[in-house]
DNA sequence: TCTGGGGTCCTAGGACCC
DNA sequence: TCTGGGGTCCTAGGACCC
């Protein structure tokens, strides 16, 4: 039997920015950007939400419901520097520590007891640890399953701590809605709804084998989660196992939809710089380039394309999501762009579209501009197209032609 | 309520191969 | 030539998470 910590980290965004400038404690703090701007919340502070704010609402519509929020625009690399503070002090707990995103984690805590003494005991020490360390309050869940452990540190919100006795997973979870169990989504919630299934008690009374007629995999995987156990997918791989990325991307949505084909062809060759750079920090050449493209009525399509021996030139990005492009856009006014790298090509190959002495010339350059961007900023260094299109969505964002958000 | 951006995983059909 | 079956790759879309 083993023993799990998850730990979640409160409003977490809020909380970094709060460090930042104390005079935010307790008030209504929306990260995310400002009111009037396409985008949705980041993050909200528990004054917020006691107006109906949360993560996800659309800004515009959380500034409806509460005009007197302060609204910020974030800051990424203080929350990756938050984080890494956190991630120092759980691994000073546990060897087995795997950060599941920016603001959470999960610990093997198993065979600890010696060091830390009894779940709840180390559990407290942890938690006061944390806040010594980095000022920031955090709520830990704890269960023989780490599934249960996440479903009780949000239980145990705000910063709590909750316990799970072992065997008494099922007792746990079945007065709780369907929807806390992860990987139940609005859509299951839904579906489940309809067949009357509303708690997981209700799901946990279920045949299996119905479950499995009616939702295939999922459905099974949905059993095992009714009773507690880490069933399907994220929650069956070993814990603590980094392996890279899977996929790099980025995509952009206008601020005004467009139909400008100047416009819309520098963004995308920024979008292909900034996934380009990605790829050669990581060290990666990618086989599957993909464009997504979303019109004004919010339908999107995606279209991929595959090269045999795979890139992370920024020029032939662009080449190979300017023809998708060309190939697939209606002429209609566009909403968001993204470019999309994923398949990796195996070793280190040499030649792909051009020939090897163009290719090292090129990434030698490219080096050089990425060691330039990080001295600089990001802004730096671009390609010409990509620096015309900066310019004119900065002057239709920006009049005065000030310099750039970053 | 007028809907971001970065990811992961799953499904399903078709091509292609043996 | 009247029509199998399995495996793999590619593509498109969608649910979900933070």
């Amino acid at each position: 039997m083993r023993t799990y910590f998850h730990v979640d980290m409160d409003a977490f965004f809020v909380s970094v920015e709060e460090l930042y400038d104390p005079s935010l404690k307790g008030k209504p703090v929306v990260v995310g950007g400002r009111p009037n701007e396409r985008g949705v919340v980041s993050a909200a502070s528990y004054a917020a939400r006691k107006f109906g704010v949360h993560s996800a609402l659309p800004l515009r519509t959380a500034y409806k419901l509460c005009p007197q929020a302060i609204f910020v625009e974030g800051h990424p690399e203080r929350y990756r520097e938050y984080s890494h503070k956190a991630y120092e002090v759980l691994c000073s707990f546990s060897p087995v520590v795997e950060m599941a995103s920016i603001d959470e984690a999960y610990l093997d805590m198993t065979g600890c007891e010696r060091l830390h003494g009894p779940p709840l005991r180390a559990a407290h020490r942890l938690h006061e640890r944390m806040k010594t360390a980095t000022g920031l309050n955090c709520s830990i869940g704890i269960s023989v399953s780490r599934m249960v452990a996440k479903i009780s540190s949000d239980q145990a919100k705000p910063n709590g701590i909750l316990w799970i006795i072992p065997g008494q997973e099922s007792a746990f979870l079945a007065p709780l809605d369907v929807r806390r169990v992860p990987g139940v989504g609005k859509v299951t919630e839904k579906n489940l709804n309809a067949l009357g299934i509303r708690k997981v008690g209700d799901l946990a009374r279920l045949d299996e084998a119905f479950l499995e007629r009616r939702f295939g995999k999922w459905g099974l995987a949905l059993a095992g989660k009714s009773h507690g156990l880490d069933a399907g997918g994220w929650f069956d791989s070993e814990i603590g196992a980094d392996e890279g990325p899977k996929s790099i991307s980025h995509e952009h949505t206008f601020s005004e939809d467009t139909a400008d084909l100047g416009q819309i062809e520098a963004i995308l060759s920024r979008l292909c710089e900034m996934v380009g750079r990605r790829l050669r920090e990581h060290s990666l050449r990618a086989r599957t380039i993909q464009l997504k493209l979303r019109y004004s009525d919010f339908s999107t399509i995606t279209r991929a394309h595959s090269v045999e021996r795979g890139t992370d030139i920024d020029t032939e990005l662009c080449d190979e999501i300017r023809t998708l492009f060309r190939q697939n856009w209606n002429g209609g006014k566009v909403r968001l762009l993204g470019v999309h790298a994923a398949s990796w090509a195996e070793g280190a190959g040499q030649m792909d579209l051009m020939g090897e002495e163009r290719r090292e010339k090129w990434s030698r350059a490219l080096a050089a501009a990425d060691k330039l961007r990080d001295k600089y900023g990001e802004s730096a260094v671009s390609l010409a197209a990509s620096l015309r299109g900066k310019f004119r969505e900065r002057t239709h964002e920006n009049p005065a032609g000030l310099p750039g958000k970053k």
